[in-house]
DNA sequence: ACATCAATCTAAACGATGTCAAGATAATCT
DNA sequence: AGATTATCTTGACATCGTTTAGATTGATGT
């Protein structure tokens, strides 16, 4: 099957691509690291992909639906994160405050991506991609759980969820703005900077007052 | 000096505009607010306002600086806003509430100006607009520091106005999602889902305790 | 009053973008 | 092998941000 009509030397590619989906995403993830947001237009993934402007309509019905994939490999991205950042903590306190790090921290070295991510997630009917399943949403709210050995009301641990999440996102957008050097400066660096913010918000102060 | 040199019927405008740079970030907002920050183009906000498509370059350098015009209305109209909800609270407990759920609700109610005003403030090398001087951000910061007495210490002031801020700003950007609706509903409406969020972030719990 | 100058607007153009229709090419199925 | 379908290219269209050159007006100085 891998029989090719053409030559194909080294820098030929045959005229069917094979797996263009995949290729397509991947230069646009590679555009964004390198270019920023602002670079990612659908005529530059195919460029960078060596493909003609067209090309990507036969694999994805938009320029959203294609940003649509990469947000969603950027959600995976997250996860592995957070499941890594849990894994790594003793107790369950510490555990949270970790999952709150490792979400910054991620935000903070994907910039471009993680604004694809939520660009994606506004304005849409159906539930974005966070929030399904075992997205980076129940990980949080599982962690919650954990910690209060599962004792706590549905509504508030629904709360407390929402709280905390509302928590790391905000500092994401907000971990950039020059204003804090000082601050994350006498906290002796900027992780020191996010677990101060983090422990600061005392999340779970209503969950333990009962 | 109102002496026109043309008829100047009703629908006639003289060659001169007057104050276009005032009618152009007026019409950049009719149109977020019509027809969403997708349609707001230069040569929308130009046709918007009955004008050439080059006409904006005489008072802004770019569609950014166009863009920051309109972010920076729409900070100085959070500022009433949140100025407004200080005033309405009795102690200063429902003060803080009520100045995150205002803050919320403002963006809530002009989805497209908020969007503008944030994506403004990234990616600059100055102060952005909501924290300058009396901004939205100092606002949050004396709120708290008046409860406190001003006893609190420079740094957990500052900490605890940026975990509010992250809290605020978070919340804004979820209020939409539709995953939250049964819980709004469980609460009932959303208004006391925004101030059971705000509470659950016991965001004194650290200040109180010392 | 009038000429000059600067400010403001228009017209026309350029390159880039998202998208589509028509045709070329290749893989797959019968 | 022949037909069908999937994939890619070419070429085009409308729109966008922006620039250049020229037209129109208000202000300034005499």
């Amino acid at each position: 099957m891998a029989a090719m009509t053409q030559p194909a030397t080294a820098d030929t590619r045959p005229y069917h691509h094979g797996d263009l989906s995949r290729a397509l995403v991947e230069a646009a993830r590679r555009i964004l690291e390198t270019e920023g947001p602002a670079a990612l237009s659908l005529r530059a993934v195919a460029r960078e992909a060596g493909v003609s402007p067209a090309a990507p309509y036969h694999h994805f019905k938009d320029k959203s639906e294609l940003l649509e994939a990469v947000a969603h490999e950027g959600w995976m991205a997250l996860d592995v994160a957070l499941t890594a950042a849990r894994a790594k903590a003793s107790d369950s306190n510490a555990r949270m405050t970790s999952l709150g790090v490792a979400y910054v921290c991620f935000a903070r070295d994907n910039p471009a991506l993680y604004r694809v991510m939520y660009d994606c997630s506004r304005d849409k009917d159906s539930l974005p991609d966070q929030m399904k399943e075992e997205g980076a949403y129940c990980q949080v709210r599982n962690t919650i759980d954990e910690r209060s050995g599962g004792t706590v009301s549905p509504i508030d641990l629904e709360l407390a969820t929402i709280a905390a999440w509302c928590a790391g996102h905000g500092l994401a957008e907000m971990i950039g703005f020059k204003q804090f050097a000082p601050l994350k400066e006498a906290l002796g660096g900027e992780e020191a900077f996010l677990r101060a913010v983090f422990e600061h918000l005392g999340m779970f102060a209503k969950l333990d007052q009962g």
